[in-house]
DNA sequence: ATTTGTATGATGGTCTGACCATTATATTTT
DNA sequence: AAAATATAATGGTCAGACCATCATACAAAT
């Protein structure tokens, strides 16, 4: 005899699946607003707290977002948060720094070979507003870091696959989080910045020119310069 | 003059936030007990329901979990529910199996290489038990689906990057989900079966041998192949 | 005719208090 | 010492209430 355990299904896990298949089907599209708590409450034969508690959910995870004296909609745009579940779980990890890293550079990598086979003259522009950007310096640690992120973003953009897209910001924003201080002194050096810019300028290039092998080569070595400056500067 | 929009945070994402820095800090880890809810009522002066919704958003994402008459604690393992918002998101996403593909065939690409590099005796071990059963056809696609679904598992895990495992598992979840006919259909046919499973035993043989140049061109053609079979039965 | 002000209703946000089923723990019984 | 029982604590669920916010319709003022 075999016994399978059993899962108490909990009503607001309920309530999300129904709301998952109706999204399947197609019932529901982006933009879309979902009935109020109360008629939920009465369709679904359920408490409003349990709507509440499968609404959060799908609040944090940035699906839906709710507007008090409006309602509760299908977020038009999927942000960033999608992967904050990831994020918060390599909390709980030991020695992510150095996964994150390594994950970046594969995913980067093929990231501006896509880019630069796929790059439309939008992306072209918005690329070399930021690599003009970058060679004047404010001398806020801040502008750079903020003009590095975007550099990095547009290019993952430019790779015209969405999901890719979603994947690499999310991995970025995980990496911002835990070598956050690290970084800051990285840009802090005139000398570190000038090269930085250097190479994103060959990246660019590569990019503009449509090469896709001379881009993945220029991404190769710019990670490299920065793991390697991450990794001297965390170990002392 | 220049306003800024007035973000109300709610007193569930408060909840959150505090989790958050607690684990942070380091105050919590994977298999801690929070406490109660009833206790962190009070101790954060909120309704037990705020707690609750806060609860519910974390146990979503895979972070924690209650069991009824124990209590709720820090998962121990972070188990692949943590890209399910990213599942999700891509219901809403049009065309997002092509994207799926060519993201998963970049991820895996390097997979291999890595775990080429870092495997141990375990992890050949079970990759060869896996080649051994695909051998012998039981005739039931679903045991053909797990197998596959095991055998690139484990080179992830091989890879020794977790982050790498886990964006890794979730791709190919979501993938699961939107080709899922396709896919039955393809391992119902023998001579494709066939080809599967020479396919993982070349890539096996890369592996074990410790040769990352030949891995990545096993894994490479096997994707390869396996793209233009879904791609000629999504199309007609 | 346009703007401004007001009243109303619907909605999300929050809290309180209650009851149940399950689990752990202490107590009693054997 | 072991087993049965009672008690307390916990998460799961619900109903009902109140508030702040927003949309809407309508009235008033310009």
């Amino acid at each position: 005899m075999e016994f399978e355990p059993i899962k108490t299904n909990k009503v607001y896990e309920q309530v999300i699946q129904q709301i998952k298949e109706m999204i399947y089907r197609g019932d529901i599209r982006r933009g879309d607003k979902l009935p109020s708590e109360r008629a939920l409450k009465k369709q679904l034969g359920v408490s409003r707290a349990s709507i509440r508690e499968a609404f959060s959910a799908l609040e944090m995870i940035g699906l839906i977002e709710s507007r008090p004296g409006e309602g509760t909609f299908i977020k038009e745009v999927a942000d960033k948060n999608l992967l904050e579940p990831l994020s918060l779980a390599l909390l709980l990890e030991d020695d992510v720094a150095g996964e994150l890293l390594e994950l970046r550079r594969v995913l980067e990598v093929d990231c501006v070979r896509l880019a630069a086979e796929r790059r439309n003259q939008e992306d072209i522009n918005t690329l070399e507003e930021i690599v003009n950007k970058m060679e004047i310096r404010t001398g806020f640690e801040e502008d750079s870091i903020n003009l590095d992120r975007d550099f990095h973003y547009t290019i993952a953009r430019a790779s015209k696959n969405n999901v890719l897209y979603y994947v690499m910001t999310s991995i970025m924003d995980a990496m911002d989080f835990h070598i956050k201080h690290t970084r800051t002194k990285l840009v802090s050096r005139p000398d570190t910045m000038n090269e930085f810019t250097a190479q994103h300028h060959r990246i660019f290039s590569a990019i503009k020119n449509e090469d896709p092998e001379k881009s993945m080569q220029e991404m190769g070595s710019h990670l490299e310069f920065v793991e390697k400056l991450i990794n001297r500067e965390i170990e002392g």
